[in-house]
DNA sequence: TCACTAACGCAAATATTTTGCTTTAGTGAT
DNA sequence: ATCACTAAAGCAAAATATTTGCGTTAGTGA
């Protein structure tokens, strides 16, 4: 009757699907990059690697797929009081991650990737968030900020540190940021 | 006598070494990703397998070294005048190839690649241009523009842009970022 | 000119990827 | 429930790509 919009997204393939996610984030922890071949994936996850190469075409694929995954956030960033000190904290925790050996490797994987679908996901769950502090200040009758400038200002600046100059972010380089963005939305 | 700096730099290496990044470049043109194999690259560059193999690991080490040698800027930035026309104009010719495709597949093969190593030369590549255009200007007795606050305030705006919004940056988009710039150095 | 050895070539051994065909199991209609 | 339909999985053979051991070539320094 309705379209069905997904072709046929039931229990089997999605039963696959996480199997092979999973074989992938156990074969990532256990062994490094190395070790992580679709055939390896295929055997953990019991399954035929005709099966992963069909479904996701190559490793790169499958990899950026996983890392998407992992890159969305399973909770909602933290209620510390108020919309300023909810953000800083929210960055703070989102640029430690990305900075991790782990977050680097994601972000590889993302950016790596021909067709720019997984950063793009990436980019929206980092908005996503920030839409949710807003509105919680919002609620407490908080002036919201634009997130565009959020990006602009801090994110973007970190992410550049983080890709091209191998930079870890401390603290208070994230902090000197958050000044910009605040006084910059003050005025 | 001298301890030999690289162990044998010497001619045969220099030949091959260009004979390959050569066949990349053509195939790459040629045909896409598709057909970008490290066997027919080694057939066009007349070579062995094993040796691009043993001299680079794996394709996408390949790739990210030809990437990071044609980011290398082969012209100085263009003389326009003044300090601030010489550096939007580069600015502007930056990302107009960083946003095409070849360079997105650049970027890919710089930031897909484990170490930093390909990423960290984008970034010197693009701090040596801003530096030829600030000696120049200081040639004219012209005040120098801090080349972090340029990749913080202008270019990772617009890489993030790039990279995870898929966006392709208007010449207006990136004049409004300079005048963020300028007015943020005359305060 | 010569000894030395890093880097290459070759080819056999492995490992991965692709492909044609078969089988399984959701889905919607009866 | 049952059944026809078909997307997605399995299997196995073929095609490709990668690794490796060993012999050869050609820069390098004495």
């Amino acid at each position: 009757m309705i379209n069905k919009p997904t072709p046929r997204p039931g229990g089997r393939s999605a039963r696959i699907q996480a199997a092979v996610h999973q074989a992938v984030r156990e074969l990532q922890q256990e062994q490094g990059r190395a070790g992580l071949t679709v055939p390896a994936i295929a055997t953990r996850a019991e399954v035929t690697p005709s099966t992963i190469y069909r479904r996701w075409g190559d490793l790169a694929q499958l990899l950026a797929d996983v890392a998407v995954e992992q890159l969305q956030p399973e909770q909602p960033p933290a209620d510390t009081g108020s919309l300023r000190s909810d953000l800083l904290a929210w960055l703070v925790e989102y640029f430690e991650e990305m900075s991790s050996a782990p977050g680097r490797a994601m972000l590889r994987d993302v950016l790596g990737t021909e067709g720019h679908t997984s950063a793009g996901k990436c980019d929206g769950f980092l908005r996503q968030q920030i839409e949710v502090i807003n509105e919680r200040g919002l609620a407490r009758g908080e002036q919201p900020i634009d997130i565009e400038l959020v990006t602009q200002i801090v994110v973007a600046p970190l992410m550049y540190r983080i890709l091209f100059a191998n930079e870890t972010p401390t603290e208070q380089a994230i902090e000197a940021l958050f000044e910009q963005l605040v006084s910059s939305t003050d005025a």
